[in-house]
DNA sequence: TATTCCCGCCAAGGG
DNA sequence: CCCTTGGCGGGAATA
């Protein structure tokens, strides 16, 4: 099936620019709210869902897992997910401040205050035996949660993921475990960054980067709400009406024609062009028209060209009043101790890991 | 060079 | 045993 070729020369003949940001899961994901953030949708196939966006099952399961943790989604049976939508967010995310890692079919018997359990479980001593059950336990949507958590049960909303990363691990002394946490942690970065929970940024005084909680502030005023509600609505009815779909690229060249055909009608245009903006197919989807092409302040958002990171227009978008129904309390005792311990195990991993500057945690 | 993170191999899981 | 899931880390693209 797929050409073992290596393809050492990238350089080769080079015309068929590859550009990485079209391939990203933050991309992807928008793309794939945008195709089923609407009405009348209640079931998402995976397969479908592959099809539609043009690109390989694999990176379904990447986006499906995380929006999955963030109550968007809900497993159905094999190869389906119910939507629940945007609306779902604020009660999963209430939820992961308070439950323990919920719903794992295991119930833990050694009943420790779920500060203990958050992230000892995943913190549960790599050193050690390796166990099957370890699979789940290394789960993107565990992760996900995870590192949800550290924002959602602490005052510092600014993260690096390596420090996630070692905060979340049990061993923060093997860096090729690290290593790894890091690499998934930003796949969970990029998709709840095209979700506006996040954004990156470089810290104040290390300049190293990291990732600030975004949360959904900005949009707690149920009349905002509204208003931006109205703004969305235009945008919204016209990026709905479009079939969407990530370029198909393989690193260093196009995509099989197999691929191609599988994407139903979903053809690379201008493949010499770098970046090519995503193209919209128009057959399906009903009511309104739109253009062939893309444009930049739909929800989807692509960077009109790849090199020229331009401000992305990457407004507060979709979950519009969400807020309404959110609201924090930070009062609890429990998260309270929570907190500390994290902090605490933050701050001893560091210490012994790292001699760079003492991180202070505001 | 350092950071970011896509790609797809291949093993675990479910039927 | 076959197909769905999805951990994992090499190494290429970017900053």
């Amino acid at each position: 099936m797929a050409l073992p070729l290596p393809s050492p020369s990238p350089a080769a003949s080079g015309s068929t620019t590859y550009c990485r940001k079209q391939k990203s899961l933050g991309l992807l994901c928008s793309n794939f709210l945008s195709l089923y953030n609407r009405d009348g949708v209640e079931t998402v196939g995976l397969d479908e869902a592959a099809a539609r966006l043009g690109v390989e099952r694999r990176r379904i399961y990447d986006i499906v897992n995380v929006l999955e943790s963030v109550g968007v989604l809900v497993r159905k049976a094999k190869n389906t997910y119910y939507w629940k939508g945007m609306g779902a967010i604020p009660k999963a995310l209430e939820q992961l401040k308070i439950s323990d890692d919920d719903e794992d079919e295991r119930f833990s018997n050694h009943s420790a205050s779920f500060q203990d359990k958050v992230d000892l479980d995943s913190m549960h001593k790599a050193s050690g035996s390796f166990k099957s059950e370890n699979r789940k336990e290394k789960s993107l949507g565990l992760l996900t949660k995870n590192f949800l958590k550290l924002f959602l049960c602490t005052t510092s909303d600014m993260l690096s993921l390596e420090d996630a990363a070692k905060i979340l691990l049990g061993d923060a002394r093997n860096p090729s475990l690290t290593r790894t946490k890091v690499r998934r942690l930003y796949d969970i970065a990029n998709v709840l960054s095209s979700m506006n929970f996040i954004e990156k940024i470089h810290h104040p005084e290390t300049r190293k980067p990291a990732f600030r909680w975004l949360g959904m502030k900005g949009q707690t005023d149920s009349e905002m709400g509204t208003a931006h509600a109205l703004v969305h609505k235009e945008s919204k009815k016209r990026t709905f009406g479009t079939e969407l779909t990530n370029i198909c690229f393989k690193r260093n060249k196009l995509v099989s024609p197999i691929d191609v055909d599988i994407i139903e009608d979903i053809k690379p245009l201008h493949p010499q062009r770098e970046c090519a903006p995503i193209k919209c197919n128009t057959d399906r989807c009903s009511s309104d028209q739109v253009p062939e092409r893309f444009g930049p302040p739909a929800p989807v958002c692509i960077p009109k060209s790849c090199d020229e990171e331009s401000n992305e227009v990457k407004k507060s978008r979709d979950w519009e009043s969400l807020a309404s129904t959110y609201r924090p309390q930070y009062h609890n005792q429990a998260l309270r101790d929570l907190f500390v311990h994290y902090m605490d195990a933050w701050k001893s991993w560091y210490s012994e890991v790292a001699e760079m500057d003492p991180i202070q945690v505001i």
